[in-house]
Order: structure tokens, then C-alpha cells, then sequence
DNA sequence: CGGTTTGTTATACAATCGTCCAATAAGTCG
DNA sequence: CGACTTATTGGACGATTGTATAACAAACCG
């Protein structure tokens, strides 16, 4: 056996402390100041043992995405929960979720910027885009969907509002001066208000 | 004097064909393979030319980024033109360049992504890509002020219109297969439509 | 206890990084 | 032509990169 049930919570703590050392270099240093050794060191381990637990550096900062990834998606999942049973109201917390602390935050700006570098040159690294953003559109049509719009415009409803939200979000990340989080809010929801009128 | 007039035109092509060939490194082997000596073997020249012409790396790749950015400006100016003098043609043409080769082109996103990783560390870089978002927010606002929109709504319609524009381009280069540019384009319309409309 | 697997470190490695410097080639001007 | 500025090269520099490996420590099982 490889890794019996008593044994594997050390190795996996070992792992999740080295994706959260990887998620504090990249927000410090940012994304091309990280190397294996900033994160070992941030960890408090020696850099070899990077090796031992990931298959590269590449691979350490795909589950770094994944993982922060994970974090966004409880949080929004989190503020739809706390919305309440109007499909609107769901609907709103989740664009609105998108724009406050800690997702719309420049230190998360730097791990999207790493993965996105491997994405042309690594097909398994594409892929896992294409499948974080197809849960990503795939809720927004579940929400949408509850909100009246029908169904045969949904996907593109929920490719607009990806788009927007993202925009938004990145915008928000690079240049924070030039909007606040309450603005963003406001123009994604003039958005959604058009959307829901005209397709109900 | 440093640089008379009938002299500057041989280093300024020099300067071009290292940026033209930073564009090209960029696109071929990705923001994180990129370096001086690739560049300059791209150029053909040694690589120390490259501090003989840039004060550093990051400069040349600020460089890149700029004349990519006037690339794209020129382009959707022509469209625009090319629209004829209705407001609502010139808008549209405006959007649906952005979406059509060769502004949408994964290749451009290496570019992208190598400014937006020196841009948290980088003050100078900072100001540079909020000069850049300010410029493409303002054509927009003129675009749309000619199409009735009230002055008061003028800041947020344009923020919208270019975040959503921003995420669908992004979106179209990170996963190409996910939509075509026919679809975000018609996204981006009906986003225009719905502004027009309640604005006017 | 002894044998085996696993966690962990330290180190070595070859490659590559950005930058700097001395030397040479080329062009310009008095 | 001679003085001078610039263009360009090739190589060296130290730092840093990701990864592989050998050794040591620790935990586990029979």
C-alpha cells in the first residue's frame, strides 16, 4: 500500500502548508519572483522536498490555482447561502461576492497570472481552465436559470456575465484607484437588471 | 548632442526589430520563456545590444507593450471609420473589432500577461497600464456620448463596456474553444443595446 | 527488535538568468 | 586623415533557476 488512511494526514498537511506558502510568495513577491526555493523557504522546509511532494514546480502552482479556486467558490457559494430563497437576491450576492475582500484582492491577482502563463504552453494546464470556467458558467446558468431567463438564452447570458464579473475583477486587481468594489457592484447589476427584463 | 536627426532612423529600426521580436518570442514560447538572450537571437543580435538600446528587460517588455497597445488602437480606429457616420455603427464596429484577428489572438496574451505580472512590483508599470485603460475607457465614452447616452451614466457605461469586452478577449484566448468571436460579439451588443436603450 | 518504507535535508548539477565590461567595427565630423 | 561618438560583439560575472541524488531520521509493520 502506498498511503495507508493513518498515515496520509501528515503528508497532506505537509502538501497544504506548501500550496499556502505558494499562495503567500506569489502574493508577495509575485509571479515571477517565485521560485521553488522562495516557497520551501516560506514554508520553513528545504527546497527538495517541493520535488517530493509535487511532480514540478508547474504542477505545485496548478494546485495552488485549484486551490484558491476551491477558496472563491466556497466564499460564493457561502454569500448565495446567506442570500436568502430570492432567486434575485441569490443572484446579486454572487456577482456581489466576486468584488469584495478576499476575492477581488491584488495578492490573488498574481496566482491567476501564473497559472494563465502555463495555460499556452501546457495542455493539461489548459484543460483545467476550461473546466474551472465551465463551473464558474455552469452556476451562473443554475442562477440565472431561477431568475426567469430562459433557457435557450442562457448560455450566452451566463458568457456575458462571466465576462463582465472578470473584467471587473481584473480591473479591480491591477488598477484599484480606478473604481471601488461598490461600482463594480452597481454596473454588474444595471447588467443583470437588463438581462432579466429582457429575457423574462 | 546625442541624437541627431539623420542618425536616429537606423538605432530607432534597431529598437523596433528587438520589440518586434520580443512580440514574437512572447507569442511562441510564453511570458515565462522569454528572456534577453532568446530575444535577441530572435532579433539577430547578441544580447547585449538589448541593454544598449533598454535600460533592463522589463523596460523592453513595457516597450512591447505599448506598441502592442498602439497596434490595437490603430486597428479599432480604422474600424471605426471604416463604420461610416452612424453612432451606433461606429460603437458596434468598435466592439467587434476587439473580437476579431488580430487584437483576439492568444499569441497577444503572452504579451499581456508578461506586462501584467511586472505591474504589482513596478510603479512605473502601474501608471503605464492605468495611462492604457484610461485612453480605451475614454474612446468609449466618446463612442458612446455620440450615441445618446447621458453624461451622468457616461463613466460606469464605459467601465462596463470594458470589462466586458476585456473578459470576453480574454476569455476567447485563454480557451479559444469555449465560444467564437461571432458569439462574443453578439454578447457584446445586446450588453449595448440594453445601455442605449435605458440610457437614451 | 529488524527490515522496510517514507519523510526530509543538504548538496550538487547543469542550465539559464540579467547585467556589465572591454574590445572591435562602423559611422560622423572638424 | 585624425578625433570622436556610436553600434555591436563576445565573453565574463554572480545569482538564481528547477531538478536529481545520496544520505540521514523517523515512522511503521511483522
Amino acid at each position: 500500500m502506498k498511503a495507508p488512511a493513518y498515515r496520509r494526514s501528515v503528508p497532506d498537511a505537509r502538501r497544504r502548508s506548501l500550496i499556502e506558502a505558494c499562495m503567500r510568495v506569489l502574493a508577495r513577491e509575485g509571479a515571477t519572483r517565485t521560485s521553488v526555493r522562495a516557497i520551501a523557504a516560506e514554508a520553513g522546509v528545504s527546497a527538495g522536498l517541493v520535488n517530493h511532494y509535487f511532480e514540478g514546480v508547474d504542477a505545485l502552482v496548478a494546485e495552488t490555482y485549484a486551490e484558491t479556486d476551491r477558496l472563491v467558490t466556497d466564499r460564493l457559494a457561502e454569500a448565495v447561502a446567506a442570500a436568502g430563497p430570492d432567486p434575485r437576491d441569490r443572484l446579486a450576492a454572487f456577482v456581489t461576492g466576486s468584488f469584495a475582500a478576499p476575492i477581488a484582492n491584488p495578492d490573488l491577482l498574481a496566482t491567476w497570472i501564473a497559472f494563465w502563463s502555463l495555460v499556452s504552453a501546457r495542455p493539461e494546464i489548459a484543460a483545467q481552465h476550461e473546466a474551472h470556467y465551465c463551473a464558474f458558467r455552469a452556476r451562473l446558468e443554475e442562477l440565472l436559470a431561477a431568475c426567469g431567463v430562459p433557457a435557450d438564452r442562457l448560455r450566452s447570458a451566463a458568457i456575458g456575465v462571466t465576462a463582465l464579473v472578470d473584467g471587473l475583477w481584473l480591473e479591480l486587481c491591477l488598477s484599484p484607484g480606478q473604481f471601488d468594489p461598490a461600482e463594480a457592484d452597481a454596473i454588474a447589476r444595471r447588467f443583470l437588471d437588463a438581462i432579466i427584463a429582457s429575457g423574462g
